[in-house]
DNA sequence: CTAGGTGCAAATAATTTGCAGAGGC
DNA sequence: GCCTCTGCAAATTATTTGCACCTAG
């Protein structure tokens, strides 16, 4: 955590002064893991410093939350708890209404739904809360679960990175599939070169989740962080299978755009997400990878129908859908 | 509403008494559409009556909510608002944080998804509080919206019985096709009752939705409430679909198995959500239909899994599947 | 030297509680 | 008559603020 420092350095906003009261607590408040309340802190504030009052810590607590370093997080106590979000994506909570622990999740499938009621409802969304409370296995059975939670952060790099590898796994086979099928010589050329590429990254993206490994050797069995059902074999999947089912050129050139699309979306998306961390440079250079794909795509779409035109082959009933990025 | 009074009477709980303030305070809320604070219910009752404290709202609310009659909601404002619960299922909240009134809706793909997260991370949900924070559509525009929101109840018995109309439909096309294709004779029997008896339930309900359009004449153009994909076509449409690729008699009934099953779960799970209306009649009463149904397709599966075991025809690669309710 | 930052104590805001009297059953 | 309900005022809890003093830039 040595980036901690200017990290907050960069955050600090202007006019604003160093005082060593407010760095101790910033810093007690970033070394820990939960959900603390401002009495929370207060206490553990009180172990280093004796001298820091209560309108320190709220003001501080105050300051914090202006400057991206704290959320604050309603879970419906009658009072408020603070979560850090240096390197710590928003996300989802569970909440055990036995311990008051609180775990987080996040879910590709339920923000995409929100998204969906907004707009029906002709609502522009800015922030979702979404709480499950209920109780949680420990004390349900009494004791402790194998495996506990883990930093966010990880679990949320470790879950996009196994997204990422199976799209890349998934965008092989599409493209290594549609390179042998395609009979247009140079859409084949176009479909070998995303394989290629495909590959290549599919490598990168492996050798990065072993680096994430070593950090943590239980990071495998601790529970899933991201749920995202339709990347389980990748966004590529569902193309791969309908190329299998015999598709034309064009075709194969649509279903690919519709692929590369909805996983540019998805690394767009979750790259946005992280603050300052690796992950959002994974994620974000996967999408613009992703994009460049799409565009090349577009333009093989584009001249395939041009050529097709000018020399018209078969009958055709409608007119071919036009891609848009 | 004449029905409110025995129903607050059937609430009472066993060791309290009856009292003139608390009726006025219990009656006064009922009669109040939104979300209210402590406060607001406060002002309303002291136009009605000078002489109630602020410490008899309180104990009040507190009392309703045990009852069942109110529901507290934290909209994060550091305070909390009641909503009454009467005739009046659990719902999520878009909530706008320029003119801070509250809209509701219900999603079905959500919960679905939200019990999912649940059961993956071993917790046991009790419920879950969803808020989409953001503008609403008069906030943005700065015009009124063309229709208003209704009442919560009309519009879940609305959207659930359109749900139920989809299923009846696509159930009717399911089983009359089954009927057609099916071979063996009993078999076939069965579908042609099913289908006779969707064309029964289904006349049934659309009388029921009639009737419901008549209580408010802008009832159809207001917004979505209840949020659920699957059944956009029918809870059938899926296996009606898979129907016409051809399949055999077992795999049919099993397709219907599969069907009754989403469906009776469906309209059980919202069924159980309202406290008291009529539209826990039309949804329970549906879901046992439903039920009876799934029995009796099981039945038939056995029967006829028995049949051809005893009387093997083709040669088979795997056991068939066993169907459980 | 001056705009913040800090401690302390008092203020606020929502909600709860103790207590004495009022009123159902 | 007993037990619950009610009003009033005081208490509680989380959080904010006024003010005098302190300190970094």
């Amino acid at each position: 955590m040595q980036s901690t420092s200017a990290f907050l350095d960069s955050l600090r906003p202007a006019g604003s002064k160093r005082s060593g009261k407010r760095d101790l607590i910033v810093n007690v408040f970033l070394r820990q893991e939960g959900h603390l309340t401002a009495d929370d802190l207060y206490d553990l504030i009180r172990k280093e410093d004796q001298k820091i009052s209560r309108a320190t810590v709220y003001r501080t607590l105050q300051w914090m939350e202006e400057a991206g370093i704290a959320r604050k997080v309603d879970f419906g106590e009658g009072r408020f708890r603070f979560e850090h979000s240096y390197r710590h994506p928003r996300h989802f909570h569970l909440i055990c209404k036995t311990c008051n622990r609180s775990f987080e999740f996040l879910s590709s499938d339920i923000e995409a739904l929100l998204e969906e009621v907004a707009s029906a409802r002709n609502f522009t969304p800015r922030q979702s809360i979404l709480q499950i409370h209920g109780t949680c296995e420990a004390c349900r059975t009494g004791r402790a679960p194998a495996v506990e939670g883990g930093t966010t952060e990880l679990l949320f790099a470790r879950d996009a990175l196994r997204i990422a590898i199976a799209t890349e796994r998934s965008g092989l086979e599409f493209y290594s599939r549609a390179a042998r099928l395609t009979k247009d010589a140079r859409g084949r050329r176009v479909f070998e070169r995303l394989s290629d590429e495909e590959q290549e990254h599919l490598g990168k993206l492996e050798a990065r989740y072993k680096e994430l490994l070593a950090q943590d050797p239980l990071l495998e069995s601790r529970p899933t962080f991201l749920f995202f059902k339709g990347a389980a074999n990748g966004l590529f999947a569902a193309g791969a299978e309908q190329l299998a089912k015999g598709v034309d050129d064009r075709q194969a050139l649509m279903i690919g755009i519709r692929c590369e699309r909805a996983s540019h979306r998805f690394f767009k998306r979750y790259g946005d997400r992280f603050e300052d961390s690796e992950g959002k440079q994974i994620f974000l250079e996967f999408a613009t990878e992703e994009r460049e794909h799409l565009e090349l795509l577009i333009r093989e779409y584009r001249a395939l129908v041009e050529r097709q035109r000018r020399r018209p082959g078969g009958r055709r009933k409608t007119r071919p859908e036009q891609p848009t990025a």
